[in-house]
DNA sequence: GTACGCATGTAAACGGTTACATGATTTG
DNA sequence: CAAATCATGTAACCGTTTACATGCGTAC
């Protein structure tokens, strides 16, 4: 197996790793952003197909400010927020990281189908109940893809911020289809 | 979020993750089994859609041993090779983890897809790069599902077992066409 | 018999998750 | 103005990954 090729170096010493690459990219989309800010856009766009605790979009804009990638404002009185805002470095940093193409592809890392491969251990009847069961999570995640689409309307679907949308139904249409069969016609 | 369901406790202070799963499960299909030979089975099965490091194989066996989930029997010579087996009691465990379907749906954690969601940093060519390459592992990891395949016989095709494997084709070819497409047509 | 690779194992370091904690704003 | 909720933040804990380390089998 192959080195993690996610994990980038910049300068000396200085990791680059998902959460980086998820704030440097946020705040060049949105323009200078509170913590706060990455956490709502994060919920509403890529945490579908990949969610970031809270927590880590509050230390990490720190990590990155140390490092020259952003720069940071102060906010007096009221909620006291940190506005971070990319730096040439940081923009720099950010196109660099988009040139390289990651060696590796997704790995599904899924209990359910865990469980399946170990179904033997099962009866019929449970295993028919967690088909049915992930299918239904299929089912009411592509509801809520369902809704981000016409909340960002159709016109602009073909965008490359929706694409990973796009993908993202394309697969849970073919999870859900899936255990569909399954729990139609379960396996010996 | 929901609490992680995939994390349940059996007795009194004993973790049941993904790991500890795995091995159970392994060694009731497999009878009783070394380390390594877990690792083996694993990198040939369950790898493809959960690749576990073999060093998660020699810690968790004989942490399920101090729990009297597994017997453990030790060789004398040569190797020196621990074989653990299913106890009674891992046995039960292991069924009854089984009964508790989960209550979440795969992330995709996928660097390839972040990167294309902010792929306005990128010039249409590096996205097309990063397409191609994408679809390219794809194939190539579709052409091992397909040794897989028939390395285990067309005939037992449709057991359990193997049910995770064609999801895992149906999942790669959706990925392969996903990015096939972009390829072929970069968003703008 | 020696060199290479396979098999086996351990543990430090890293990153992510969970849980807690608290001040600010809104609502009734 | 009290209560509830939103917003902000911190840090310990825990599992995974990475890296190292070394003995055994085998091929030449």
């Amino acid at each position: 197996m192959s080195a993690d090729e996610s994990v980038n170096k910049v300068g000396v010493e200085l990791r680059l790793g998902p959460v980086s690459c998820l704030v440097l990219g946020m705040i060049g989309l949105r323009g200078p952003s509170t913590p706060y800010d990455l956490k709502k856009a994060a919920e509403r766009s890529v945490s579908y197909f990949w969610p970031f605790p809270h927590s880590q979009l509050y230390g990490e804009p720190e990590r990155l400010a140390k490092a020259g990638l952003l720069s940071r404002e102060d906010e007096y009185g009221g909620r006291r927020r940190k506005r971070y805002a990319l730096t040439e470095a940081g923009r720099k940093t950010l196109v660099t990281w988009l040139q390289v193409p990651p060696d590796d592809i997704f790995e599904m890392h899924d209990m359910a189908v865990l469980q399946l491969f170990f179904g033997e251990f099962m009866t019929e009847q449970e295993l028919s109940a967690l088909a049915r069961k992930q299918a239904n999570l299929y089912r009411s995640r592509l509801e809520t893809y369902a809704s981000i689409e016409v909340a960002n309307g159709k016109r602009i679907d073909r965008t490359r911020r929706m694409a990973p949308l796009r993908l993202g139904i394309r697969l849970a249409e073919a999870c859900r289809d899936f255990w569909d069969e399954i729990a139609d016609d379960p396996p010996p």
